[in-house]
DNA sequence: CGATAAGCGGACCGCCTGGTCAACTTGTTA
DNA sequence: TAACAAGTTGACCAGGCGGTCCGCTTATCG
């Protein structure tokens, strides 16, 4: 059902060098990053680069699919958590160190590259919904917060970071620590507009 | 000691058009609006631009000039408002309102466009400083968040809407009201980084 | 080893961008 | 109204982009 053949030796390792190259130009330079200064940074040239990928955005595809698998898993593993609140919080915390490069949007913004991604990113929204019911209940958060804004915060701190030069590697936990005690019931504050009805909702949940 | 000349009359009147039409497509498409589409929208022809503006990014510092000092102006005017902690939720409202449209970082990413932009940043966050310094003394947020946080802060709320396709307009004011209640002393948790140093500090303050 | 196809790479293409320019139009003023 | 400077404009330019292509290299395997 895959592919009949395997790589070859030296195509795989290109493979990988791309792979890397491009995850650190994205992070450095953000979407605009041009394919020509990836293959450079890969040490490839730039039909190489069209060879492993048809498009750009394939390539970029191919990335965020990988950084949502491994966010998602995360989520899972925290669904049977002791505490609910600690999961949450070690999930967002584990999503923020993910992307503590510069902020891609990964998660957001790449919404329409590919089925997959459309896919994997739903069901990670699921999970996050899930992670977040589990919160409430448990009084872990206040009870007027959903999922879909929980998701919409998810990038809230690397992006408030992204905009200090030579910011220290770690500063987005201090935001992530503000955001989430504006998640916690302790002195919360009616909010103002009702949440998004449907962002981030699996159909019908 | 400015021009010695007025404008003319139709020039006037292409240069209100071609600022608010770029203004429209800056929110709109964000900061790869191309000069084309900006002159096509105003009904001016492209080379009409480039006489009222040099560059691009002329054009711009133009557009962002205005709305900071627009919220210098807000922030002044709060700086001896009865209650400070009201004065600076007022102030970040006004904010996040006139960026309601399109994320644009105008106050952030626009750093570089001129000297005139960075000495109005300067001024701004500097006011900025001011609100947040009264609101912590009146105990209206907490000890431990400085400016530098509120102005890291100061766009996340348009930044996390521009997710959501189709957004009600009014919707920020719900993740403001999230991120200010974690700026609240009630039930806040220790801050696990310490605040950025210099940015966004006035020198020497 | 020798044959073969998988893989490679850089010249090349069309497109779009910010910016220029010289011929043309028009508001202003005496 | 006449004359001139101020203003307008779209064709044009260089540069950079994503993507293509074909002659060359090289890993693989009988």
């Amino acid at each position: 059902m895959t592919q009949p053949r395997p790589l070859r030796a030296d195509a795989a390792r290109n493979r990988r060098l791309l792979l890397a190259a491009a995850a650190d130009e994205f992070a450095e330079r953000g979407l605009d990053a041009s394919v020509a200064d990836i293959a450079r940074r890969a040490g490839i040239g730039k039909g190489t680069v069209f060879r492993h990928f048809a498009t750009k955005d394939d390539l970029l595809a191919a990335i965020v699919v990988d950084r949502i698998q491994a966010l998602t898993d995360v989520g899972e593993r925290l669904l049977d958590a002791a505490d609910p609140g600690d999961a949450l919080l070690e999930f967002l915390t584990a999503a923020a160190h993910q992307r503590q490069q510069r902020d891609l949007s990964f998660l957001q913004e790449a919404g329409d590259l590919s089925e997959e991604v459309t896919r994997l990113r739903t069901r990670m929204f699921h999970t996050v919904h899930r992670l977040v019911d589990r919160a409430r209940e448990h009084g872990a958060i206040r009870a007027d917060v959903t999922g879909a804004d929980v998701i919409l915060l998810m990038c809230a701190p690397n992006h408030v970071v992204s905009y200090v030069p030579d910011a220290p590697p770690d500063l987005w936990r201090r935001y992530l620590a503000i955001i989430f005690d504006g998640l916690r019931p302790q002195g919360a504050h009616p909010l103002p507009q009702p949440p998004p009805d449907s962002y981030g909702d699996p159909v019908g949940s």
